[in-house]
DNA sequence: TTTACTGTACCGTCTGGACGGTGTTGTCAA
DNA sequence: TTGACAACACCGTCCAGACGGTACAGTAAA
């Protein structure tokens, strides 16, 4: 049934992202997800006809996730700017000291190409975000610093503090305007 | 001989280094560094006898290049803050649109620990600027905003202009003051 | 003689993927 | 209504190839 294909592809997408995080980029084995997602690996394989499809599955989900929750942001408050609902997402988002993402480092490992659809959508968003705003420079300081939260989220970097983090985004609010 | 050695040392860390930027993160195979660097497998595993020790090594070489290139930086204009030298640096770091550190993923690819010694280094780089100035959402706003250039340029991501890039080093400066 | 390799042969392991099955579900003619 | 049949979702096994690493014999310079 569809209902039970659909089911299945969140469950592997889901089993994949979690290997990536536990067992380590590099570690991310159709075997090992096929496992933690209770699934054998002829079924794995069914629903991702190869590594590279469940690479694609992930960023598209990622973006597609990511898409939504910035769009439910800036619709939250309409009077509100997409750059700050972009900056407490980010915000929010980097709060789990575990990133979240670390399969990205399995995707480029296996083909840094696959990471191309979040590039795309990464400019389209910056270029989005240059029509709503007249001051380019407090644009890019903000842009930039939230890449920067999110880089250091991603590698697992805990620089700041909870109290730095939240000035952070305080004077980024701020900037924002 | 020494030299010899500290030659072909250097020579299979910059072979390493081209293997994973041009072959991919995934790519980075022994073989393909020995042949890439001129050298027999056995010469390889000579000077470097496990992979672990080769990506260790990556590790440290970049580490001390940073960190020498930083404080040249930092000594050439004795009044200048270090954090101006930092974000000059990277400005001019992150100009080449090829990531010169892509050897990086394969590090985490392998195991994520290998980055720790830069973790710790970053680290101990904020402690120092946290040190040097008194406006910390200043400091903060900058730090993140190189860490997202830096992030960027890693990523191969060109979502800035030359233009948006110089605007935006020339806006940092101010910040930091 | 020691140092710093070269070159080759080889081993054990892991991995992606192909393949042939299996049960369950839906469809449709009789 | 029912029985045949097809599509779907998945299982379990097997395999060729790649990889990290070992072992070892040879060699040329210092």
């Amino acid at each position: 049934m569809r209902a039970r294909k659909a089911n299945s592809r969140d469950k592997i997408l889901a089993a994949a992202a979690d290997v990536a995080r536990e067992a380590g980029p590099g570690s991310l084995s159709l075997e090992a997800v096929a496992t933690r997602a209770g699934v054998s690996k002829g079924g794995l394989l069914y629903n991702f006809p190869t590594k590279a499809k469940l690479m694609q599955g992930l960023v598209e989900r990622y973006l597609k996730d990511f898409q939504k929750a910035l769009e439910a942001r800036a619709a939250e408050n309409g009077d509100e700017s997409v750059l700050s609902a972009y900056i407490k997402l980010s915000a929010d988002d980097c709060e789990q000291p575990k990133p979240s993402a670390s399969w990205m480092f399995s995707a480029i490992a296996e083909d840094p190409d696959f990471l191309a659809p979040i590039k795309a959508f990464k400019r389209q968003l910056f270029e989005r975000l240059k029509e709503e705003t007249d001051a380019l420079g407090s644009l890019l300081v903000c842009f930039l610093a939230i890449e920067g939260l999110r880089s250091m989220n991603l590698f697992d970097s805990d620089v700041l503090s909870p109290d730095e983090h939240k000035l952070l985004v305080a004077a980024l609010l701020k900037i924002a305007g």
